[in-house]
DNA sequence: AGGAACTGACTGACCGGTCGGTTTTGATTC
DNA sequence: GAATCAAAACCGACCGGTCAGTCAGTTCCT
């Protein structure tokens, strides 16, 4: 086995340990057992834990990117491209459900505060779910569409696009607008649309 | 100082140094410190680093979902409801804006697990950043959209739904029903909405 | 006075990284 | 193809630093 295999064997036991019980919590030596290898060879290909780490962040992204990038370039139109896109999420979404799973554990998502925010989401997705529901029966919303779907969209949309914004942005462009923020997120769950649709 | 006024004193501290430093980072002792009381007295009122933690998060979620239940009950319409609901988040993200800096930074990253996964989100939005440009140079998309929204709004919306449909579904209805998430998509970036629009 | 609240030096467990020693490899010679 | 050997790869016991949690002693309050 060449040395950029045993790295790459020495990454995929790396990424599996790492992705398990995070950074902290992972021990050197249960990625060496994990890979069949001894505690000091890993350092025979790597300089520290940290370094170790970030190679193997660098490695398992861009296996996604490189995934997501032939799933998209298999289809023409946006809309087959947005689906191959959901299909895709999914996917890693279910190879990752531990992670989600152990948020819920609150013992465990003592790990990971990134997972804290996550946790907000998934509460203020409820608080949302409530005013949504509402909203439908006052007839503000299409009653054809699952409640969960419509709040999602809003939560999501607005989280990525405010996220996004407000990290990337030049500080001159980042205000955001509100309304067209809005007006677009009602254009596809809002009622006016329902006169429009023939579904 | 009742003993209530003192756990919320010690909330307080410990909220500010849990979410700068994530969990494993954090010392009791820089707590007791931020709060102006010696490392022993935290002891008084929590059994455990992990306790105090559970309980910090719990109070800091209360105070979040209180004030989104505030600003929402302050409107009528779902469309003021959305807007209110944007500016909350974008007020929660930029007060948690140094996590998002911190993962930017990969030495950093290593803190949280979590990052992993949002960083992955933000490489995906510009693959498919790229994808929207291109649909919306070929008329696929409505052109009248900045083109980040659009990704936002498909990104978040599909991430979102998949993750909660994964997460919190019964196993029967699970199955994701991916051409009806498209067409939601579809409808407000779209560009068959283009010849139904006043704006 | 006496108990409640507070304190920080100390202890023991834990783990990243080291290092001296062992095994494997493969090139070279006979 | 067997013997030799040096270098590369491998290994895990050990070292040293770190920090959660303890506890004996002090201060504050009633």
């Amino acid at each position: 086995m060449s040395r950029e295999e045993k790295k790459n064997e020495i990454f995929r036991a790396a990424s599996q340990v790492f992705f398990s019980k995070g950074f902290e919590k992972t021990k050197i030596e249960d990625i060496a057992k994990q890979a069949g290898i001894g505690k000091g060879t890993v350092y025979e290909y790597f300089e520290s834990k940290l370094q170790l780490f970030e190679e193997t962040i660098a490695f398992y992204h861009q296996n996604v990117i490189n995934s997501l990038c032939e799933a998209l370039a298999r289809w023409e139109n946006i809309g087959d491209k947005i689906k191959a896109y959901a299909q895709f999420m999914t996917e890693i979404i279910s190879n990752h459900i531990h992670l989600f799973e152990l948020m819920a554990d609150s013992r465990v998502m003592a790990r990971e505060m990134g997972a804290v925010i996550l946790e907000s989401n998934i509460r203020m997705g409820d608080v949302l779910l409530e005013a949504v529901t509402e909203a439908i029966s006052k007839g503000e919303l299409r009653p054809d569409l699952e409640p969960r779907l419509i709040t999602s969209t809003i939560l999501g949309t607005v989280t990525q696009y405010c996220s996004l914004k407000i990290m990337f942005s030049e500080p001159e462009t980042q205000k955001i607008d509100y309304d067209r923020l809005v007006d677009a997120v009602m254009r596809g769950v809002g009622a006016e649309a329902i006169s429009n649709q023939t579904s």
